[in-house]
DNA sequence: AAGGTCTTGAAAAGTTCTACCAGACCCGAC
DNA sequence: GTCGGGTCTGGTAGAACTTTTCAAGACCTT
């Protein structure tokens, strides 16, 4: 929270409590107020205030103050209280603290459709998020909304349905128009990307990706780097091989971590074992292919692509009689905040995907403020050394 | 800001693409085109289109064709095309189609903002949400941005950023003013609840609670029923009494499983022991706790009040020897997804909480349509019953 | 022919921001 | 001491784009 520049928005600090009401200073308020034929600013809205608890809601709504209500109070112009509302610089102190007043007493509210229709910002960052149960985009969104709220900024959600193409079209559609000043895509599929590149967005576009290259509009994770981490410590540790099961077709987390395995396994001169492939990223998957994988006494060492296969995996091994990991060395990816509590404690990959939502959230803004800028730097995954890995048995 | 004032009028983007402008087919068209000065809306602006891949973006932005541009192409006024975006049924179909062809040709997209100021509907639900982590509301949010856009709402989603009762207050600040046309609290915390109530959110607002009564604006789970089912299951199998290890305080879900455990427990005259407190939902706070409870031989039942707490629970037995469920039996609550690849199996609670989001965005749309309604039944918890529960040793 | 219904159009309303202008004030210079 | 120029503050006018309201015209039915 902290910062916040205090010009933004209504909620400027604490305006002077108490005393009479501000209009006896002003010299200048009744002759305007006559100005605009005597709406009565006033009283109006605070009598009318609460007729019964039904009524409330629509009342308020459609009579609710607006700039030059506020200006009429407060003795000044319309456009001195846009100033002060925008945390515009150039107010006389006395002033902004008597529209500050003016604003409190009346309840004033800016109405953002008028000020995104006027201004041509709507001040909301918009997401596309593909599922929300798979971790790292969940734990990003929140990263977002925390961010862009900090910089004034309101999140709008959209959700991907599937990944048809036309779905993929429709969600983007739907967030395309003026409805925001910058898109926040977290969807880490090859298909989402590239429907992306066809599509004319009229805003700045940041994507979150997954062992891609760096670029100056996609924050992405160095994730084939991180599988050779993996593969390197379960080489290190002296198995022979190591067994992939990799994750569902279409995310780029799964190339990348492909990638990184046979990369891996390549420059060690090892043989790579066709990985086991699965349909989403569920421990039922895990479990099922690790059956098979339990099933054959050569396998010593499973890099599962991420956790919840992890879990499946050890599960599938443990039911076959197979020690984990006295007999098979296990190491998933992403560390869910539950893998230190696994049995044995999950040996893992950590992304800092809250990250991922500040870093892409500044980009964003950057970006619309058009400031000129490099590459993102990937982000650097680290291995979480726990217990499922140890020593092939020799 | 870039170009604006030569936007003004001359500015329609790039129509036709090969074969006629529809203008033969157009009776009325050359009479209206004339009536506003010629302003040709078929070749100039094509030429204007693709200056540079960087002005692009600006460009699309200012120069976007407006109603009235789509209005001159199909001519008919202004009005109609109104008429035809938002559905309107009493049109004439063959006018709606040509008008349609004249949106299609200028890529012609609605102003939100715009239609937001004039028709003081956002078509946008707010939905307040505390954090991500923990599993309910987050899937909640899920359902709800799904549902929300079957209806065409869209979803505006902020985040409490603590439990102070200041930001909490802010976040609602946030989406009070006329952001949106309904909001959904995602933020089962007594806090939250509390500071709705003297808060003047001038829209429909439905909450998701848990263990409280049935009532027109929120959606409660029935969670209270839930515990007291966990608690009958291990009563049955012949448990003398059954610990408990809470949740944090100021969550509903704690206090509504805490007295589902307590009422069963007392209804069948059985002992309650004090329940062991934690400062959040995770596993590491349920291996804390958990160790405690190992250490009492007296112990051989749990009730943790989510799956984390459980994983934890269960790590801790196990580092302790003590077996699961030979020696004590555990129980969840929440079926996390992974739940069943524990070891062994966790027996818990499941809750339908996308049906929640779904749920909450079908009261919030009938409240705003005005449409009377009734209270919102409790949702029924559904025990599940996997492998970590057996008969205590005798 | 009168009365209705349906379709279409013209004008006003909704609220804020931007651009531009005018006056006040301050400074040094004449 | 006063004048010119620059700076700062506040004001006026108009633009941003759609929906709503009301009225008029076309066409059909009784």
């Amino acid at each position: 929270m902290a910062v916040r520049s205090t010009s933004r928005s209504p909620e400027v600090p604490a305006p002077v409590i108490g005393g009479a009401p501000i209009g006896g200073a002003l010299p200048a308020l009744s002759g305007i107020a006559g100005d605009n034929g005597g709406v009565s600013t006033t009283s109006a809205p605070s009598d009318a205030r609460n007729p019964n608890g039904r009524g409330e809601r629509l009342a308020s709504r459609s009579k609710a103050p607006r700039m030059s209500d506020v200006a009429r109070l407060a003795g000044v112009s319309q456009q001195t209280v846009s100033r002060v509302v925008r945390g515009a610089t150039n107010v006389d102190p006395d002033i902004r603290r008597r529209v500050q007043h003016a604003i409190e007493q009346l309840r004033y509210r800016r109405n953002p459709a008028a000020a995104a229709l006027a201004s041509n910002r709507t001040m909301t960052i918009g997401v596309v998020s593909f599922e929300l149960s798979v971790l790292g985009p969940t734990v990003a969104l929140y990263g977002i909304s925390e961010e862009a709220r900090q910089h004034g900024y309101a999140t709008r959600l959209v959700t991907l349905a599937s990944l048809e193409r036309k779905d993929i079209r429709a969600a983007f559609e739907s967030i395309n128009s003026d409805t925001v000043d910058g898109v926040i895509v977290l969807a880490p599929l090859l298909d989402a990307i590239s429907v992306l590149d066809d599509l004319d967005i009229g805003v700045p576009v940041v994507t979150f990706q997954q062992g891609s290259q760096p670029s100056p509009n996609s924050v992405s994770v160095d994730e084939v780097k991180g599988a050779r981490m993996v593969v390197r410590h379960l080489l290190d540790l002296g198995h022979k091989t190591v067994w992939h099961v990799q994750g569902p077709p279409g995310w780029m987390a799964t190339s990348a971590r492909v990638q990184g395995w046979a990369e891996e396994l390549g420059a060690a001169g090892c043989f790579a074992p066709t990985p086991l492939a699965t349909s989403d990223w569920s421990a039922a998957e895990g479990y099922r292919v690790g059956r098979e994988l339990a099933a054959r006494q050569d396998v010593t060492a499973i890099f599962a692509a991420n956790d919840p296969f992890a879990l499946g995996v050890i599960k599938a091994l443990d039911e076959a009689g197979r020690d984990v990991p006295g007999d098979v060395s296990v190491v998933g990816f992403d560390d869910v905040k539950e893998a230190p509590y696994f049995r044995p404690a999950l040996t893992t990959v950590r992304l800092d995907f809250e990250a991922i939502g500040h870093i892409a959230v500044g980009r964003v803004l950057s970006m619309i403020k058009e400031e000129a800028e490099g590459d993102i730097p990937l982000l650097e995954p680290r291995l979480i050394l726990r217990d499922t890995t140890a020593p092939p048995r020799s």
